[in-house]
DNA sequence: TTGAATTCTTAACCTAAATCAATATGCAAT
DNA sequence: ATTGCATATTGATTTAGGTTAAGAATTCAA
């Protein structure tokens, strides 16, 4: 358990490292993301003050995601077994935040999807670019500028 | 912690209820899903022997997802807080079948998620309906039958 | 401050999967 | 066995979002 600096643009970890860390963030924005076969990018996780970012991938497998600090943050390095018992309740807030991401991916259309984000994130949106907005979402920054503009009057 | 026998076709579980339990299976099969606002059904997590299956909302608030019985099913209710402390193991593999899934579903087309649902529920493929593996996968079963005929020489 | 480099928007076109519809197959219950 | 129902397959058509490309707007480094 110990506090480390990351500078923006900062890479804490990658994918395919083994020691895995869970971090908790104390000021600044964290993202995990991966990248498919095709090179592009996917954004699974913002995690702004007071939220909690790791990779989930077993213990003993190779983690499936990069973590990387989309601004100057300030941060804790906790042991995954540590966090288990550490903070439980957050762990299933995680849990749910997932379960929703899950629900929202199968039955979402691109507009539902980014009032969705509107929602869970509500201080971010000013914080990110669109372009990292879209790869959350699961869509193209083309298709978030389209949808956008289609529901100016409808919200 | 009491065991509990479930007929196929049985709903232990409804949406917006709050006494969310999780549920271990001895045999059987059980599996949680949402229905959205258009009445689309959305397999969550198919739950065979040895899984673990639950709503993940907050404590506080309905459940999203419906479970019901795809096959006779023995299984044991537990208290969600017990379950944190019982098997802290099984709640990480959780996670991490979570991550894979939002993983996939940003990335893969319709062939590449049901060949990740090959892997992730090896034995299950026999038991379930084409239309249960589309709806898990967030595919139409149409598309899923296409999709099979399309790739049998590349597998 | 200026140039280079991202990012954002808009448009035209393309494609994977959804929708709609018809037929076929399998299964359960009497 | 026969009826009825859900499931599966196949085809025709539509559509949401992807791709490509080009210009405008912002950001960033020197």
């Amino acid at each position: 358990m110990k506090k480390i600096s990351v500078k923006k643009g900062e890479i804490l970890q990658r994918k395919g490292e083994l020691n895995s860390k869970v971090y908790k963030v104390h000021s600044g924005l964290l993202r995990s993301y991966s990248i498919d076969e095709q090179g592009k990018e996917h954004i699974f996780l913002f995690a702004p003050e007071d939220w909690i970012i790791a990779d989930n991938s077993a213990k003993d497998v190779p983690s499936e995601l990069y973590i990387d600090a989309l601004e100057d943050t300030e941060c804790e390095a906790i042991n995954r077994d540590e966090d288990l018992v550490l903070e439980p309740l957050k762990l299933l807030k995680r849990m749910a935040v997932l379960q929703n991401r899950v629900i929202m991916l199968m039955s979402a259309s691109a507009i539902e999807r980014y009032n969705h984000f509107l929602k869970t994130y509500p201080h971010i949106v000013q914080r990110v670019s669109q372009k990292m907005i879209a790869s959350y979402l699961g869509i193209t920054p083309e298709a978030l500028s389209r949808v956008k503009k289609e529901s100016h009057g409808k919200r």
